[in-house]
RNA sequence: GGGGUCGUGGUGUAGCCUGGUAAACACGCCGGCCUGUCAAGCCGGAGAUCGCCAGUUCAAAUCUGGUCGGCCCCGCCA
């Protein structure tokens, strides 16, 4: 046996107990008589002391350093009082040592392996599994290991089959970029890799599956964020014979679990429900971080005669809104005015018009423009935001452009100044989500908001004809924190509908045959209602962690161009390779772009 | 595809605007001293042609252009 306890578990009780530990060597610190060094594993830290008594284990444990791995053979005894150590978990006791095994020996490492750490993160990506050694580190991936137990032990509490589905799968140019796998047997030919296990869970459903669960990796080929890498993880769900609300309701519950047995958190249920049209109006966004203390107001009803012509015109073909940002306006200088200003502009405005609230009412910025009419309105208006040291920022255009420069500029003044309470969490689910959007780019100008394959809501089937823009979906999107975390919709189970749903998007019955036949003629032997939701897993670990990046909950992350600075993928093959699989590179033709 | 920002011993930074002396500091590393430290302390030492390429100049870490890479954002992500 190499080891009877962990670094971390040994305590004043253990005094007396002849132990075996085995670990890195954390510190070393070389008094010349006698040698302490700190020993530590995935459980703590320890302290092991060597005497001079014995000389050939004294000079055998004086050529240690940092991050060797070794075996110790001793005994536990009481520190001397004055030499306690309150601030370890282990500081009341340490092990004299009186058996030293070498398991290996380290380079020094190319920054130091604590929690506090300045180094880079290209080069933390590069020596990642000295990174993920780091205590802070491993606590990520422990919340990550205690949420994925938690989603199995609900899900198999509520009667789900976790099944897993393929990663080899047919390439569906819809959504997002795929990543190509060339196949051997048939020469140019591609399987991709699956965006999500989306049409595979339906198929579950006509299998008679019920309720399919699985963590499944997914990979979309387009560029990363922080909060966004080339394959992650979702919590995928399927249920068959429910409606949103029974969704919904599921998802409240699993989200509860996982906060409560992971963090301790209680989260309150039922969770409130916004539709997309108030989320957009009052914060910008269709993932509000409701716990940032200021939102969005309309104002276009009000700015006729205000004195200010940008505001009477946007009014007249968009809509004239105020972010009212407290408290801050004694800490916002001209230049971040300016910055800001730029900022706007670059997220589609045509500028960023200002004002503030002093003890003297309106002030500065363009509230010299500003009848007294005007004012009385905007003052009513403000309700209780009126007061002073508030920065008033106005958008004026159309309602998308105005809800994303006054959206974006709310979350990005609130994470810098500091405003959020971290030890509370926002969690709610948009609703009435449009079932299409407008692009330009497709040939009937409306493209999915969620997939073809959303079932729009009941009431608005008629609506599909004259006003498709208008009618809502039957989906639905939890938001945690201002962030994403999980989205679904009730999926069209009936032919004629989805026949109807592909022509308006512009696929013909040949296409959808082509592209999605498989589905369809599934579709064709009894299938019943269902729906479901699917977890970005990463992001809800990075939240449960408390990290800014999901890099922090990827054992192993792309950087953002997406490389691996670790293995060096992607990489060249050899020539061997790609002549098995019919493929020659022709670099000239990305070259000439 | 676009915008911003960063790149200087092993690590993190200073120096760069205003070109010119041994490129400075902290941590780490190596050696010495030290029998109770806990991020030990004290003394000494090694270690960087300043991401790469080209240009301007008598002279480039410093100025210019390009390029590579990290991070953040927009587009993109059904």
């Amino acid at each position: 046996m190499l080891r009877t306890h962990t670094c971390g578990e040994l305590r004043r009780e253990h005094a007396g107990v002849q132990v075996r530990l085995a670990g890195w060597l954390q510190h070393r610190r070389d008094f010349g008589g006698v040698l302490f060094i700190v020993l530590r594993d995935r459980y703590g830290e320890v302290q092991v002391t060597f005497r001079p008594e014995n000389k050939e284990l004294f000079d055998l444990a004086y050529t240690l350093r940092g991050q060797d791995v070794i075996g110790v053979f001793g005994t536990v005894v009481m520190r001397p009082p004055d030499a306690i150590n309150p601030r370890m978990a282990t500081g009341e006791i340490e092990v004299v040592a009186e058996e030293l095994k070498i398991f290996s020996r380290s380079d020094v490492p190319p920054f130091p392996v604590e929690d506090e750490i300045t180094a880079m993160e290209d080069t933390r990506l590069k020596y990642r599994y000295l990174d993920l050694r780091r205590p802070v580190m491993q606590k990520n991936f422990i919340v990550r290991h205690r949420a994925a137990m938690a989603t199995r032990e609900f899900l198999n509490g509520e009667n789900f089959l976790e099944i897993e589905t393929p990663y080899l799968v047919r390439s569906t140019p819809e959504g997002a970029r795929d990543f190509l796998v060339p196949s051997r047997n048939f020469s140019g030919k591609f399987y991709a890799l699956p965006q999500s296990p989306q049409l595979y869970k339906q198929l579950f459903m006509v299998a008679g599956m019920d309720r399919y669960f699985s963590l499944a990796r997914c990979f979309r080929d387009e560029d990363l964020r922080a909060d966004r890498q080339p394959e992650f993880t979702q919590i995928d769900i399927e249920m068959s014979f429910v409606e949103q609300d029974d969704v919904i309701d599921l998802a409240e519950r699993l989200t509860a679990h996982i906060m409560f047995k992971v963090v301790g958190y209680s989260l309150k249920l039922p969770l409130p429900r916004m539709s997309y049209d108030e989320a957009m109006r009052r914060f910008g966004t269709d993932k509000p971080d409701t716990r940032i203390p200021f939102e969005i107001i309309d104002i276009t009803d009000i700015v006729d005669g205000c004195g200010f012509g940008v505001f009477e015109n946007a009014a007249k073909n968009g809509v004239v809104r105020v972010l009212p940002v407290p408290d801050i306006a004694d800490k916002v200088s001209r230049k971040k005015i300016d910055q800001l200003t730029k900022l706007a502009q670059e997220w589609g405005a045509k500028g960023l018009a200002t004002a503030k609230i002093s003890e003297n009412g309106f002030e500065g910025g363009i509230s010299k423009f500003w009848t007294d009419d005007f004012k009385e309105k905007f003052c009513e208006k403000l309700g209780d935001k009126f007061f002073p040291n508030t920065i008033l920022l106005f958008g004026a255009d159309k309602p998308d452009i105005v809800s994303k420069v006054l959206g974006g500029m709310r979350t990005m003044l609130a994470d810098e100044f500091d405003i959020i309470n971290r030890s509370e969490h926002s969690a709610l689910f948009v609703v009435d989500f449009p079932l299409f959007e407008p692009d330009e780019d497709s040939e009937r100008g409306i493209t999915p908001s969620h997939h073809p394959f959303t079932m729009p809501v009941e009431d608005d089937i008629p609506l599909l004809d004259e006003n498709p823009l208008a009618v809502r979906a039957n989906a639905y999107d939890l938001v945690l924190d201002g962030y994403e975390i999980a989205g679904g919709s009730i999926r069209i189970h009936k032919p004629e509908l989805q026949r109807k749903i592909f022509n308006l998007l512009g696929i013909s019955d040949d296409e959808a045959q082509k592209k999605f036949g498989f589905l369809l003629e599934a579709f064709r032997y009894g299938v019943p209602p269902h729906g479901g939701i699917a977890y970005g897993f990463d992001r809800l670990v990075m939240i449960l962690a408390g990290r800014k990046s999901i890099r922090d909950v990827i054992a192993f992350p792309k950087t953002t161009a997406g490389q691996s600075l670790m293995d060096g993928a992607p990489s060249e093959v050899d020539a061997e390779q790609l002549r098995e699989l019919g493929i020659k590179i022709d670099i000239q033709n990305t070259d000439d772009k």
